[in-house]
This record gives structure tokens, sequence and C-alpha cells, in this order.
DNA sequence: GTGGTCTAGACCACT
DNA sequence: GTGGTCTAGACCACC
């Protein structure tokens, strides 16, 4: 949800990041308006400059597209949110069950442990 | 084992997790001699300084321990094997589970994706 | 006729360009009304401050002149469209010859280049 | 060969022509190493970001790799050459008769004017 | 020294 | 005010 200006991934491909999960949660959807860098730097306390950078990524990888002087829009493409929220989910999958096989930890030990984290928030939180 | 040149994340940082992950599988146990900074520089295509560098995070972080004139050895500590292999796996879980709620993927979704990867590659690896 | 608003060209000289381009075509002699700054505005979808500052620069090229509340003309030279035609084919030579010398391309082959395409799409167009 | 920096077009998208240009002529090849951002920073009078911007571009387009710490190389993939130098001339052979058909002009006069400039520097120059 | 990121601030084209 | 480019200069990771 936040920026981590320790992480060593950089904050704008981290705001990308952002960008795709606010759309696979549906708080932002196909054709909106995303906030102007100038804007999106004051509320992210970052620089307007890396905040473009972010965007640009962004429209290089076809998830917006920028109308001269009137902003950056998510992209109007109904198929998009299905294709970044599986595309990053499996991105997720893979990683996780690569970590844990690099643990050597057996499958039946990694469904377990993420069972037993898996349903704990939801009720306290 | 296997660096990835264009993460962001610190060569010298991989370079630990990978010993902790070998130690984890149970590639290395506690006492064992690990290769001089230079040896793996050459095996693992790095600088040697990189290595170095790997080498005193291991140790500031009480992982392996250095004889003057004998070597770097990991830590003969037999808790240190659950310990990391535990710390590990729950961080892994942790950045997982976030990772899909980010997503907006419910629990029973985010299993349900799991277990659909989870025991595919298994029989061929 | 086609701008391209991600194009580096400012709109403005796009739109002096195509004025010129039409003029060459015929499709605009000289003496003819060129639509109000609003209805062009309107139909190539630009803000208005926009054409109208590729109208003063018409106008600052001796391409046009305006008449109070009559509107804007293409000035009523004869030799003006000669002049202009061959004064941007010129231009477009020298342009494509550079860039193909640029590429390191001998003059004979650019010419057996441009032969092979010239030809083409010249029936159904 | 130099950079226009009056040109409307980028300075590091003129750079990474120049890049290609160079590769088409033969000038570089697939596997040269090219200058660091700072050093053609100093050559070209630009600033080291913008030339590190057009690195990041040729990067992005497949044209070059870039080795942490040692520099960035040309791809060393054979086909580069060829690849490049087809793809720019058939960008202007394409852009030079959409100019002359925008123009009005027949394709046997293209072919005319374009003769009887092609072979003048020849002999000048 | 080399590439990569970030900040800060300026100028421009277009709305 | 919005995006796009450029300059200037800092810090970091790696060689």
């Amino acid at each position: 949800m936040e920026l981590d200006f320790n992480s060593p991934k950089p904050i704008y491909l981290q705001m990308v990041d952002e960008v795709k999960k606010a759309l696979a949660r549906g708080e932002l959807s196909p054709g909106d308006k995303i906030p102007s860098h100038k804007e999106r730097a004051h509320i992210s306390k970052v620089n307007p400059n890396t905040v473009q950078r972010a965007y640009q990524e962004m429209e290089r990888e076809g998830l917006t597209e920028t109308l001269r002087g009137q902003g950056t829009f998510i992209k109007n493409d109904p198929t998009l949110l299905v294709q970044i929220r599986s595309e990053m989910a499996q991105a997720a999958v893979k990683n996780f069950i690569e970590e844990m096989r690099g643990l050597g930890i057996e499958p039946e030990e990694t469904e377990r442990i993420l069972r037993s984290q898996l349903y704990k928030g939801n009720e306290g939180g």
C-alpha cells in the first residue's frame, strides 16, 4: 500500500505496482484518470520526476495512455483488469513456490504453513 | 545458486540468502566450511569484494564465524538450521499473503491458486 | 489531415504543414478562405488556441492573410503554390537522402529501395 | 551525425538513432562497448542523465545490454545489424513516399527529383 | 569508474 | 495546470 523508501526496489517501480494492485482490487477502473505527476508527488512525498518515471513505465507497458495536456488515464481496455490481476497473482505464486522449494520445504508443508497464516488476520483484523 | 544481476536486490544479499537456503535444504550443515571468497567469486563469476561483503553480512547476522587462517564456517549452533528455515519460510508466507491481499484476492482463492500450481512441476524437479 | 498527437513536432506546426500540403495538392488554392479557428478546432479535435497559433505562424510565413471580420485566406499570390511545393519537395528529398546516407546506404541502393516501394500501393490509394 | 538541440525531437532519441546509424554503417559492431554515459555526455556536451536515458531506451529496445559496473554493450546478436538497417531504411522510404504523396507529387516525378539530387554530392563531396 | 535512482528546479508545448 | 525534456548534482551498488 505504502512506498518503502528503504526497499532496494526502485520507488518508481513500486508506484507502478501500486497502480496495478489498485486496478486489480477494483479501486481503479479502465478509463479512470490518475492524478497528475505533481499531485501524486505531493501526496506520496516524492519528487515529481520520480512519479513521471513511474507513469512513463506504465505507458510503456500499455497500462495507461496519456492525452497531451489533459492527463494520464488507465487504458480503456476491458480485458486489462483480468490480465493484470492474473499476471500478478501468477507471479506471486510462482515466486512463493520457488522460495519454499529453495528452502527444501515440501509442497504439503508449504500448503499447511500457508493455511495456518492465511485465515489469521481475517478474524482479528 | 542463481544470482540475478538485474535484480534491484544487491548481489551480496542474494548471496547471503543462497547460503541460508542451502542450510535450510540441508546442503550445508552447522560447522561446515564455506569456500574462500576468492573461490566463491570464481564460481559465481562475481567480484571478490562482493563475496567478501556477503561474508561480512553473514558474520554480522551470526550465521557464520571466521577462524583466522582456517576460513569461514557455518556457526556450529544446532538450533541455527531450524531458526533460519522457519524465519525464511515465515517471511515468504507473509510476503505472499500480503501480495495476494494487495491484489484483492480472497484467502480461499489464494489457497486454490497455490494448490493448482504447487503440485505441478514436482515430479520433474 | 492526420495530426499525430504523440509526435514531438508541435501540433500547430503539423497544422501549418497540412495546409501547405493541401495547397501543393491543389485542394486549396490561392485566395481560398480557410475555416475559422473555432471551426478548424472542432474538425481536428484540437484546442482553438492551438489552431490560432498555427494561423499566426502561417501569416508570419506569408502563407495567409487575415481580413478583419471576413476570415483568413490563402494569400492570392500565383507563385505561392509552386514555391511551397518545390520547397517542401526539396526538403523531403534532402532529408531522405541524408537519412539513407546516414545508414551507409549507397545511392544506387537507395534508388532501388525507393522504386521497390514507390509503385506498390499506387493503384489502391 | 550531430545532435540538433533545436529539433523538436528529443535529444535522447536522437542519440538512440545515432547509435543505430553507426551500427548500420558498420562503425559499431555487435558486442562493442559503447562509451560510459559520463564520457558520452562530455563528448556530446549533454547532461549525463540525458545520455543515460538514451541508453535506457536502447536497452529497452533490445539494442544493447548492460553489465553491472562494466558498461553498456551492443547486443551480441548477429542479426541485429541487418534488422536495424532494414528497419530504419524502410521507415525512411515510407516517410519519404508519404511526404511526396502528401504533396500530390506523382511517383515518376518523385523518382526523377530524387535522382536529380542523389548523385550530386557524390562528385563534389 | 560504471550504471541506476532520486531530488530539485527550469523551460516548453498544449489545454 | 499537465505531461515531456533537460540540467545539475547527490548517493548507492558493483567492478
